[in-house]
DNA sequence: TAGTAACTCGTACAAACGTACAGTCACTAA
DNA sequence: TTAGTGACTGTACGTTTGTACGAGTTACTA
């Protein structure tokens, strides 16, 4: 199951149009929401035309689709960037963690991607954050394996403790962020203030 | 500034059409989202038609507007129905936040109209958060007069903690609900998990 | 009672959307 | 060379959207 990724850069300047296109999608339904983005802007963004987003795509929701699962794609090569034998098994956890971290950072359009697909999430399986869950499921299932993860707490448990530790505080950021600027007169000096989200029981 | 507000009632059979296109818009908005939600299906769930809309509101963005209105006026009525006086100072906050809770539960509509609101947010000043934001802030001003809130943190880290504390957890519910029923069958008998939010610094 | 203002409806319309399709170009295989 | 295939363009079509507007109805006032 966890084959060889081609990974898909979501980086890079000489990319099949294809390409241009989902990654110009990810960034403008990140931005401004898939409803509120018209298939033509995506097309400007990627420099072709609507026609041709229809030739490889077929329809928006096949579009809509192929950026979640380029989304997926780059969680699965993240993690597997860290591979589980090779380093002492608890260090494992936390460098996978910081892999993950460093990959939202450096593609901030997915965290924002997310935010919107949680909100507007169906709640259907084969959504987006049930494949992430499903993803994070298979993580703890391994470290379990080796032994280290603890099995005190269910594995809905721990995936939701994971989870959401990681995605919550990107979630709520917007929020600190845009109250923090309207008092900035009033928050002189410091920085600005950080979230800790945590689950219980 | 703190007037006698007529709180517009959200709930009650018999509305004017003027308020039970509003209140129907504040459902729908916030199950759909404001962009997927057309008109004409306000007007049915409204039970009017969709002239009468545009007649009373204008245009959409107005009735957005309005939709706003009426949830920080729920915000005002909540404080407000614990004056600062009623009782002993210590007990004022914490009944105000009970109030607030209180109504947030009864109408849940507004919590799910704000976590889109916030995703949304252009962060323009006069946003539903700007708004939420000051009456949160004059609140603080109150109890630093009345001598509680301790002055020894600025105003803008008071303002953020309260909002977040608030409506952070409510945000990330539904993303830990969603996860917590794809791992429903290992999640036996234990009640579904509770979120903390905290703001440091 | 007459009149006027507000309420309510139904229709109409321009704009924007997703999608369909015919056609052009470049390149490869036979 | 010829036939064929995939990338790509431009136009066109049907639908849905927000908004405008005239006409009918109700309610209140003089």
């Amino acid at each position: 199951m966890a084959g060889h990724k081609q990974a898909a850069p979501l980086r890079a300047d000489d990319l099949t149009a294809k390409a241009r296109i989902r990654n110009a999608a990810l960034i403008l339904f990140a931005e401004n929401g898939v409803d509120a983005t018209s298939l033509r802007v995506v097309a400007e963004a990627a420099g072709v035309t609507v026609g041709l987003i229809v030739h490889h795509y077929g329809t928006k929701e096949a579009l809509r689709e192929a950026v979640e699962l380029a989304i997926v794609d780059q969680f699965e090569v993240a993690i597997e960037s860290v591979p589980l034998n090779s380093q002492p098994p608890a260090k494992v956890v936390t460098e996978r963690d910081l892999a993950v971290a460093r990959m939202l950072q450096q593609t901030p359009a997915i965290v924002d991607y997310l935010r919107r697909a949680i909100l507007d999430g169906k709640g259907e399986r084969g959504d987006l954050v049930s494949r992430l869950s499903e993803l994070t499921a298979q993580q703890v299932r391994e470290l379990r394996d080796a032994g280290l993860a603890s099995t005190k707490n269910t594995l809905g448990e721990q995936v939701i403790s994971i989870m959401v530790r990681q995605l919550g505080r990107l979630f709520l950021q917007p929020l600190v962020d845009q109250i923090a600027d309207e008092f900035a007169a009033e928050l002189t000096g410091s920085q600005k203030p950080r979230l800790t989200v945590t689950v219980e029981r």
